[in-house]
DNA sequence: CTGCATGCAAAGAGTTTGCATAGCC
DNA sequence: GGCTATGCAAACTCTTTGCATGCAG
């Protein structure tokens, strides 16, 4: 990608101006992280960074996460069941979570802002932080059938997942 | 408190409904779980339920929890860096997570449902559970100084779990 | 009585830490 | 060159599982 020089000398700098060295390994690991929009789990930022980095270790990628999270350049995910993701958005947005295919797809809204507001007030509860999925079934594997399962945990039900979200009636 | 032999029954009819054994350990597990609104760990549910079965080990806390969510009686929230604690609530609604004090409120809003309906028509996903949390600081904690943090993990900032959680501008 | 549930301990998964070496600044 | 970051492996935490005994139905 053409931009790819850009995000490594910002991520160069964001990296110097935190007070952290610039390795080649965090510069690596922040560039997949930054430009993905797949919500990856750690294990998969290590198998990805290994191919180009082949003697990292998931330690260095729990570290590096760490410092971005630091950084505020990245926020976890965590799920029931299932290892934590991964999400570079640090904008306020929705998650909208396939339990068929485990995709996760970031949704921005303009009136959640105004919903969070409202409730702050009459809860009288000063939000500093936010974070809203809803779990479901994607377009495309209602369209497609079965849809695509290579992010899913192997052999699990996605079913017994969907236990750990409130019910909504559809 | 008068109704515990309500509660007691009806938990004994669920298990029984449902293929489970009704056991004392189940019935006093399932009682503190369902009763309480202060969102426990599976380690606090131990440590409740052994005040009166000191026999009963975690392994059981962790099979009925899991029951309990089969039946669909309860489900589980997870947080980055901390625990797993345990909703009875099975209602949509929201939590107000209080970074000092690590209570967990629930919050009913009438608006919320159809907040999700309009997402869900809009982003073409039928969405079946739902996740909402609010992290902040709470009433209580704003008006008392620290607060009780007697649910917190000790000797961990609160602020770094914060980053956990899309920022909120106040 | 029959078979599921219990309690113990050991295994598992994901994540973190300790330490000697490597390499950024 | 000083000092932080790396990579390896071992430790750690939370949760799950295997197995012999106990007890609900």
């Amino acid at each position: 990608m053409a931009e790819s020089g850009d995000l490594e000398s910002s991520i160069i700098k964001t990296f110097r101006n935190s007070g952290y060295r610039a390795t080649p390994q965090r510069i690596a690991i922040s560039r997949y992280i930054l430009s993905t929009h797949e919500h990856p789990t750690a294990q998969k930022v290590f198998s990805e960074v290994k191919k180009d980095h082949p003697t990292v270790s998931l330690a260095t990628i729990y570290t590096t996460i760490k410092a971005l999270k630091d950084m505020g350049m990245l926020q976890e995910l965590n799920h029931p069941q299932s290892e934590t993701r991964l999400d570079p958005n640090m904008e306020p947005h929705l998650h909208l979570i396939c339990s068929r295919c485990e995709r996760i797809s970031d949704w921005m809204d303009p009136e959640m802002e105004d919903f969070i507001a409202r409730v702050s007030d009459e809860a009288d509860f000063v939000v500093t932080g936010l974070r809203f999925d809803l779990k479901g079934i994607c377009k495309r594997c209602r369209d497609g059938g079965k849809g695509d399962r290579s992010l899913a945990a192997a052999g699990e039900s996605s079913s017994a997942k969907d236990a750990d979200y409130t019910a909504v009636k559809v």
